[in-house]
DNA sequence: AATTATTTTTTACGCGCGTAAAGAATTTGT
DNA sequence: ACAAATTCTTTACGCGCGTAAAAAATAATT
């Protein structure tokens, strides 16, 4: 690598002997000139290690190549692993992704859409908070920036809304608990952050009564993003208060059931299926714990893949083609079941 | 809020009554100007709801007000915490922080410093892979870039290193174990992905030594990130081969001693303090989950806020003062212990 | 009120790059 | 080999803001 500082465009048309418009052009989309010349820039970005300044580019393009990116909570690890997958599929595709968190709190989701705002981002990929969200600031903000929204859907925002079926997920817990077992009560907090929450208590009562069960919706206190301490203080009080009707639990997330799980354990409740346990304790999300946990947790499984990869794919077509979808349209996916050993 | 959209700072200024050099040095600085213009500048705000072109306003700088905070791995919720309380204190103090994460992978690590390079940050905090990390590369960029280090020492690198003193943690569960039953065995990887491990090994030894105990080094296999895996794997491993020589395990970390203890529930282990337990197993970090395992961890834990805080304080510093520190510093927080039910 | 200190206005230039237009050079097709 | 098509060079302007310098206005001090 030369030791010569390139400093602008400029100078790095003039040493690799090529005009700054068609450099520029280049570094625009790299096919757009002919393969000869391609090679010569490229040899000249090797050998100085010059790359433009991304804020003069920006600062006339009225769409960057920045794509946002915001999650919920990033100490869910959940969402760590999501983040990593779009990201991926971001730079691949040549763009610069920004990724954000709103850590549970509204303020900090409504300061990183101004920030968002601000950055010019081609497109953003957003996992709202849901029930604590600013709705309008949201509305107004997808009518600015294209977006996608993800995990968590707000009715009639954004250009498209990509998550998964929980319909299908609960469908398939509360089928398999009631075919090998009692049916099972369901334990959600009573004010659930996420409107999934919702969805999943709509899905189990739905699901009872096809199958001629008598529905039992256990809800616990708690607010805020803590679930596995919600789970596990909801755990201890309903164990102490013997308030279930049968030795089936399902959860609505696996967040928690990890907290259920640690009250089964501290009060002495065998979780797991079999003569010799007292419980059966199963849940939604197979969250990356959820193997961990013990008895390894019995829950159904977001198609990560399938969930990240059409989020970004829809942002990506509607960068492309420039213009919004006259119809918003909703992608869900279907969970697997995942059998382990506490259900 | 006016309608009017206001399209750069020379309207803006026209219409708030100052003139753009005003504007400019108000919007680098509020306080420098007289409280009779600083409000009317924040009404016209206010009224037009206008904010600088950032691109426009980073070309010109040297030194820009974003900071960039990069960690190894986000799916650790660990590293969520941090960055959560991290970016709080950046925003606070008037920066953008832009979080990024090296998901694991040498590549990505050396990719987000290329980037951050780009974005002129006005500072670093950094949080490296460790044993896989491109020294050089990082070596470099800390000669462009003023950067702190954190959690992850690598020596010499960066103006400061803020982290744990891991002799802290290993000391007070080394200490703790031996006095209330039989002395550790260290369970870690043979290959460790951070040198937070390898100081914490030679802790161990050097702890065993002093109260006169004989040290027996668990080593197991396993490259990577996915630690709670590779410790229940190697839990088994030890487990169905009989290997250890006292009832008490000291895990190198947390993530590890999940994975151990769902290997030590799986094979039928108790493990707990007392006469009706087979197994104790203590480890470091306090990471989120750790209250939720079964039985919940006895750890040491981090000093997340003083770190965190220390951290950006340090960086802070050598932002404001301009200069590079003479002699690079290292500052060690203590751990404290928690006594929870494993051990 | 006069002097001094502070703050703002006016004027002007530059940053690094996008981009448009016209002409020159190169490649492609026949 | 020649015309047509493509690609590149030259020239030139603008983006939105930082920033410097001198002049003007305002505030603080005596």
């Amino acid at each position: 690598m030369d030791e010569r500082k390139i400093r602008n465009m400029e100078e790095f048309a003039s040493v690799s002997g090529i005009s700054r418009p068609t450099v520029s052009k280049y570094f625009n989309d790299p096919t757009s000139v002919r393969a000869s010349t391609r090679a010569r820039i490229e040899a000249a970005i090797e050998q100085y290690d010059y790359r433009p300044n991304i804020y003069a580019m920006n600062q006339n393009r009225q769409l960057t190549k920045n794509i946002g990116i915001v999650v919920p909570y990033l100490a869910d690890p959940f969402f760590g692993e999501i983040a990593r997958v779009i990201e991926r599929r971001c730079i691949e595709a040549g763009f610069s992704p920004s990724l954000f968190s709103s850590h549970g709190e509204a303020e900090q989701e409504r300061d990183i859409l101004d920030t968002l705002r601000s950055l010019k981002p081609a497109g953003v990929l957003l996992a709202p908070l849901g029930r604590t969200s600013d709705k309008s600031m949201i509305e107004a903000f997808c009518r600015d920036v294209p977006t996608v929204l993800f995990d968590s859907n707000i009715e009639g925002m954004g250009e498209a809304f990509v998550g998964s079926d929980n319909y299908s997920f609960v469908s398939q817990t509360v089928e398999y608990l009631s075919r090998t077992g009692e049916p099972p009560s369901f334990f959600e907090m009573k004010h659930p952050a996420n409107p999934n929450a919702n969805k999943r208590r709509r899905a189990y009562l739905d699901m009872m009564e096809r199958l001629g069960l008598e529905p039992h919706v256990l809800q616990i206190d708690g607010t805020g993003w803590e679930f596995e301490e919600i789970g596990r203080k909801g755990g201890h009080d309903i164990l102490s208060r013997n308030a279930l009707r049968t030795d089936t639990i399902l959860c609505s997330n696996d967040r928690l059931a990890i907290g259920l799980l640690s009250a089964c354990y501290e009060a002495g409740y065998r979780v797991g299926r079999g003569s010799e346990h007292d419980l059966r304790v199963a849940s939604h999300d197979d969250h990356p714990f959820s193997r961990y946990t013990c008895p390894a947790l019995t829950t159904a499984a977001h198609d990560y893949a399938s969930v990240s990869g059409h989020a970004v794919d829809t942002l990506f077509h509607l960068i492309e083609s420039g213009v919004r979808f006259s119809t918003r349209d909703e992608t869900l996916f279907s969970a697997r079941l995942i059998m382990r050993d506490s259900a």
